[in-house]
DNA sequence: TACCTATATGACCACATAATCATATAGTCA
DNA sequence: TGACTATATGATTATGTGGTCATATAGGTA
């Protein structure tokens, strides 16, 4: 039942989580992570963006546990918490697809 | 496969819509459409907010097609435009009980 | 027409936060 | 120790946007 998930209490702490998946920069992040382990400086090359950037949305993301972070050496090895993470995104592009295609239709595309 | 959904391609879209479902009120006005349709006073005195504001709201849900609308005399009807909207806040919840049952662990409580 | 209700919208403010820069911290190795 | 690499963080700026207020629009009804 919908409603067993969204009720006034947790309401608050869903929108939360939803609003750190709202970042564009962060999504990125998570999807490098999707194959394993990586560091900031990995990061950092993957998704072109700046090493103090990086680094701030990676605490963000481990503040809200949606990644673990492990140091070894002199590295920090982050990786994704919850893999269902990754159920949302599924969804989400179900959900943007049928709007595409709603839209399609009627338009008469 | 997880890669499939997010890709650099549908990233910003898909955080986008994370984004809208990022506040509060329009959670609680999503929640309130899971029994069906309301119009928008319906709306304002469930949630306690102001008539411009639940609007406001509403349009922004209608603009990135979360809701429906339908205009039956003097009034507006909403509805959800796609129920898989509640899937995902299934899995949000899933994935908070987790982070608080690790937390939870690693506290020894 | 006038009046009421319902909804939408433009202007404005206040606040949150993403990005950048410079710098601090911490680990490794010589 | 010093030099180097990796990561984190404080200060600052810029931008987006949620909320409020006043008002506009539109339909219903007399």
């Amino acid at each position: 039942m919908a409603k067993t998930a969204l009720n006034p209490q947790n309401l608050e702490s869903v929108a939360t989580r939803f609003r750190i998946l709202g970042v564009p920069l962060r999504l990125e992040i998570l999807r490098q992570l999707a194959d394993g382990e990586r560091t900031v400086t990995a990061l950092v090359e993957a998704t072109g963006s700046t090493q103090p950037n990086v680094s701030k949305h990676l605490t963000t993301l481990l503040a809200h546990r949606l990644v673990k972070r492990e140091k070894r050496g002199n590295s920090a090895y982050y990786s994704v918490a919850d893999p269902a993470v990754f159920d949302l995104c599924e969804i989400v592009c179900g959900n943007i697809e049928r709007s595409l295609e709603e839209e399609r239709l009627a338009f008469g595309g």
